[in-house]
DNA sequence: TTTAAATATAGGTTTGACAAATAGGGGAAT
DNA sequence: ATTCCCCTATTTGTCAAACCTATATTTAAA
């Protein structure tokens, strides 16, 4: 038997049995694709009733480590672990931490530069073709003065996620999923409007067309200018809420 | 009444039910610690029954969105969003990426060197004395040779969680947290046996002296030896494997 | 006034049942 | 004999009604 019971001794059943079962998974004793017991024979197993089985396999399920499916050749599976699924939990979470005020602007400017520098350096090093023709896509988007402005966002972190792919690493893109989903949006939220898009659109020209000629310093020294109007740009944005909410008090 | 059953047509009840609050939680519409109604409430305003109202609830539980408390003052409860949790999350899901073969220790080493440098750089620039002393204890660990090797990696990952710290910068140490629960652990348990410790330890000192000194670009350098060495270390762990385990093909 | 027991309220768990999806087999029509 | 359709078995999905357990509040006794 694959699963066995932890000698359980107050609270928190379902939690343990997500737990043990979870251990199971990443320890490689239930392999990909697998499918566990039925939820009957992990009842009686667990010497659990059902719902509560349910219960832990519902936590395993929103984690993204298994799924089911029903009927004869149903069961409960174990999911081969994706790094869409869990970009997009990142994501959720990082968001939900920006909205609170968890980071300030200034900091998450910092983490953009440095970390997408990073990205610069590497994709000088490795782009291909298709990469490069990926971002020039979105530059001409992000010409087109018809698009609104959620259109041009949605085009700046399809920008910004191609020069991440262009980079070839796997890690670094599981980490950078963070930047792109949760980080640049919310940049974009606060400077959208006093942004100019041609200017930014230039920028993101510069760093293609040092990138292609794999010259990783220009590209980095493009992206720093374009992470400088940023931060410009968020100036401008608090000196004008400052000038309007509170006009005796306009420097901070 | 701030949640609505949304016209449900087939199946999935609870994890309709769990991506409703959960938007409701997103958009703001239930604040951070805030009660949600009783299960039993819940389960009559959304018309299912109490069972799955919980299937629902133990999914946002997964996700670290609620946290629920018994008794009269008991319920379920909008969860502060806190970046441990999030990196925990991630921990584990990259930990098994990692575990299935998902990235190659190659482009492992590559994100480390290139994430890391970066925290070179900004410790230089932004370190305090006590985080100069965290990472000093990590290295009069190190330098314990009397510990086992499973301490010796514990300390590794200790020092450079705290060199991430010492960056006093929040979005980059959540992002980090892949790299120090994730990338670290799988470099040292492939690495640990070849490895010489005060060889480790004073590439760490190195990294300390140059940070304390404000040279980021020193502090980089070392931290580049250190990762050269690692991946020497990776290349003797695969020749080593390749003359025992198949000597007439011991190149690739 | 302090302390301890009773109570009310909420989540945690169980039992037992039925509904729904689905793969595979068996029977009827061609 | 082959093909098509329905039927059944299996497994997850949902429901209902209870009981258990933890805990804050209230009440009563010392």
């Amino acid at each position: 038997m694959i699963l066995k019971y932890d000698e359980v001794v107050r609270t928190g059943i379902a939690r343990q049995v997500s737990d043990n079962i979870r251990s199971a998974i990443m320890d490689g004793r239930l392999k990909i694709d697998e499918r566990l017991p039925t939820e009957e024979e992990l009842a009686r197993s667990f010497g659990i009733s059902r719902p509560t089985v349910r219960e832990a396999l519902k936590r395993l399920a929103a984690q993204n480590l298994i799924h089911s499916k029903r009927g004869p050749t149903g069961g409960n599976f174990v999911k081969r672990p994706d790094p869409e699924g869990l970009s997009k939990a990142i994501t959720g979470a990082a968001t939900l931490l920006v909205g609170i005020g968890a980071f300030d602007i200034e900091e998450i400017i910092t983490a953009r530069l440095e970390t997408e520098a990073v990205c610069c350096r590497l994709s000088a090093a490795n782009r291909s073709e298709a990469d490069l023709a990926a971002m020039e896509a979105e530059i001409a988007v992000q010409l087109d003065e018809t698009i609104s402005d959620e259109d041009f966002c949605a085009s700046d972190v399809r920008f910004h996620r191609a020069l991440v792919d262009s980079t070839g690493n796997g890690p670094l893109k599981l980490m950078m999923y963070t930047v792109i989903e949760a980080f640049i949006p919310i940049t974009n939220m606060i400077v959208f409007r006093v942004r100019e898009r041609r200017h930014v659109a230039s920028l993101h020209q510069e760093i293609v067309d040092a990138v292609r000629a794999r010259k990783d310093a220009k590209a980095a020294d493009a992206l720093a200018r374009l992470l400088a109007y940023v931060r410009e740009s968020y100036s401008a944005v608090l000196d004008a809420r400052a000038k309007r909410d509170v006009p005796s008090q306009a420097s901070a």
